[in-house]
DNA sequence: GCGGTGACTGACA
DNA sequence: CTGTCAGCCACCG
């Protein structure tokens, strides 16, 4: 592994939009490697680009990596709410069926 | 080398 | 809905 790895992941990261989030698991699968979603988290739990939208990552369930309460949970909520995500309970919104059709693929928010 | 530890996941109970 | 559990893999003592 290497920094080769680490790049791809962190451009996935990047090619996330404004307004939307994605799962380590599909940074990784994004990034060309596979059911390394904890390779992802590490990444960017290593990273200091101030500039990476790092906030657009969440786990699988649409919840939020950091232990309630904590100061990564606290900024993260924050800096998502502040581009239009709605969180609620350390929770994203998630893709309920009910909605349009096809939002399954990234979960956007009003 | 070995065992513990995560910004993880999908399957199953 | 909550909880386990087996995979997962880089890192660290």
């Amino acid at each position: 592994m290497g920094v080769a790895d680490a790049e791809r992941i962190l451009a996935a990261v990047r090619a996330i939009p404004r307004g939307q989030v994605a799962s380590y698991g599909e940074v990784a699968r994004r990034a060309g490697l596979p059911r390394r979603a904890r390779l992802a988290a590490r990444v960017l739990s290593a990273n200091t680009d101030p500039s990476l939208p790092w906030h657009r990552v969440l786990r699988a369930d649409g919840r939020i990596a950091f232990p309630e309460g904590s100061h990564g949970f606290r900024e993260q909520a924050q800096r998502l709410r502040a581009e239009g995500v709605a969180v609620v309970g350390g929770r994203v919104r998630a893709p309920t069926r009910q909605g349009s059709d096809l939002d399954a693929e990234l979960w956007a928010t009003p």
